[in-house]
DNA sequence: GGTCGGCAAGACAGCGCTGTCAATTGCTCT
DNA sequence: AGAGCAATTGACAGCGCTGTCTTGCCGACC
């Protein structure tokens, strides 16, 4: 209750409070007895140095922000896991706020927020990451941030990213290796950019195979269950069927299987099915989806770690790419097996 | 980006500093005048405190902690949500930290956190809420905290819980005012609470109703999706079969559905069937689920305001019961409809 | 042997705010 | 009009830590 205060680990170990700060910050010009004396006294006392005042005589504040605007829960909870984690590992705390401000309110509330807390960095998701005037409120505070999967501006900060276009690719490359070359895809909204990226990866590779691409084997969708249900009843409400229907994301991949489902159309033996996002709900149904996981907890992992100036390669390029992972499970099948 | 501090303000409206500090923390013994003055100069600079200043010098730190341990990410979406949205009403901060340890080295790690940043107050989501090892590192802190659906040493701390037993109940009303009599229920985890208590609610209804409960007609599961299979297969796999399901979540629930699916027994047709939770997954399935809305993001939002010290009505009892809402969808329809 | 250079460690002054206590003001009451 | 009292307001000392500057010390070098 009487909390410690780094005097009492001055005392303890027969130095002056600097000496102990000098060894609690890393810095030099300790000599390693010293060193191991005013360690030794931190691990008795078991003193753990007070953040306000640290941010209140330092430069630092030891919290890293976590913003948002995404109303997907499994996608934040496996940001936050991860930045969580990183914070944890560099002795740092996560403040996350979630913004749903626009334009000038927008400015406004981050100013506010900074100005009572200061943040040593901060971490953007989508869709906040292509918010320019967060990016400039955020630099007009000169606060440090990360983004997290970001579409324009990239040379403005520092972000990391999966590559959308790839793995969509390789999944498709995995729907042809299973026999199919009648394959459909329900692309998501025209103006996100990750979605229109799947789509490409989609049709390079038909292409490099020698399948065609047929205009109404592709349906612009939204990344919902009901617009995945829409294209799937239009895909598959004829004779004319493809076997095969790779949906942009998780949610519509869940709308197809319905009406699959609706309509009698086994999964997988008739049709295969394969999503992109690997969510949460891609394993509550039946059969379970073949999906894409997206290394979402690692991408916040890798934010925060920069954030908190312990990346493992500190120099590395400014956009850090991670691996996807494609998840095969029972909705995806040989063709009429 | 020049920071501007209570000084600044002070010099502005004419007053010392410390009537801006009365000001700003609505304390007695200042005139309406000069109050307005503050006010306007706070405007004008668009001043805002420092927090890590007034959480050194004063006894608050405009921090509220909320720790979880819960893999479930709707469900922690929501509670942050709500957390959120109070603390941000109240002028407050959201820390959030996982907390994966047990025993002594929860103990540990709470310890340290508690002594690193000082908290107001935290909130504790089911499961840590139960966890007594946690209650007394908080207590032996000084921090006072809230719990949500906790299920023992009620009277410990506030608390905010909804009823998991007259939920049950009514959703139960629900499926026999639709015409069913055999109704089947698949419970919990038999060291869960929360759990039983629905268990409970839904043997009531139907004594209540004068209908019978069968042994066989009650399932224990296990909250997953598999589990829910299992207790489906072995409900649905005969003639004799029940009109309806009462799952005791919504993951249990998708499992039925997952083998009606198979076994091509039409829901809500030939079976009707209710969940209890109302999770991302209850609405990107096909038929959508029926099932029982907790009040999760309010239960968190009315947690932080007893924290924070704005609530409604502060002297009401310890434990604060908010409302579950039944929400009817294309799962339960009236017995062979 | 004296002086310089550099490492190690300490003294001291705040960071921006709140708590305490003293000083001032503005009233009421006689 | 003056005393008496409460309502207002301000002066000042830290909260626990870090940044800056200073001091003490040892070996190297000429």
């Amino acid at each position: 209750m009487a909390a410690i205060t780094i005097d009492d680990v001055a005392a303890r170990a027969g130095v002056s409070i600097k000496t102990v700060s000098r060894v609690l910050n890393r810095e030099p010009h300790v000599r390693p007895a010293t060193r191991d004396r005013v360690l030794a006294a931190v691990d008795l006392l078991n003193y753990r140095p007070n953040a306000s005042a640290r941010a209140l005589a330092g430069s630092r504040s030891y919290l890293v922000g976590l913003f948002f605007d995404n109303p997907s829960p499994g996608y934040n909870s496996q940001i936050e896991q991860g930045a969580m984690s990183a914070c944890r590992d560099a002795g740092y705390f996560l403040l996350v706020e979630q913004l749903p401000e626009t334009g000038a309110a927008l400015r406004e509330r981050v100013a506010a927020l900074l100005s009572a807390v200061r943040m040593d960095g901060v971490i953007l998701t989508p869709p906040l990451c292509d918010r320019t005037e967060l990016l400039d409120a955020l630099a007009g505070e000169g606060v440090p941030c990360v983004r997290i999967a970001p579409t324009i501006d990239l040379g403005r900060s520092p972000f990391v990213y999966m590559d959308d276009r790839r793995a969509a690719y390789e999944m498709t490359v995995h729907l042809q290796g299973l026999g199919h070359r009648d394959i459909a895809f329900i692309t998501g909204p025209a103006d996100h950019r990750a979605a229109a990226n799947r789509r490409e990866g989609f049709e390079q590779a038909m292409r490099d195979a020698g399948l065609p691409v047929r205009p109404e084997r592709v349906r612009q969708g939204a990344f919902s269950f009901l617009s995945g249900w829409e294209c799937a009843e239009q895909l598959l409400d004829s004779a004319d069927r493809p076997t095969a229907i790779f949906a942009g994301n998780d949610d519509m991949a869940l709308g197809v299987m319905a009406v699959a489902n609706r309509l009698h159309i086994d999964i997988p033996g008739t049709l295969s099915l394969a999503g992109f996002d690997d969510s949460p709900g891609a394993q509550v149904v039946w059969p379970q989806l073949t999906t894409v996981r997206q290394p979402v907890a690692q991408m916040a992992q890798v934010a925060a770690a920069l954030l908190t100036g312990a990346p493992p390669d500190r120099d590395a390029a400014r956009g850090r790419q991670l691996d996807f992972e494609i998840v095969v499970r029972q909705s995806s099948a040989v063709r009429g097996g």
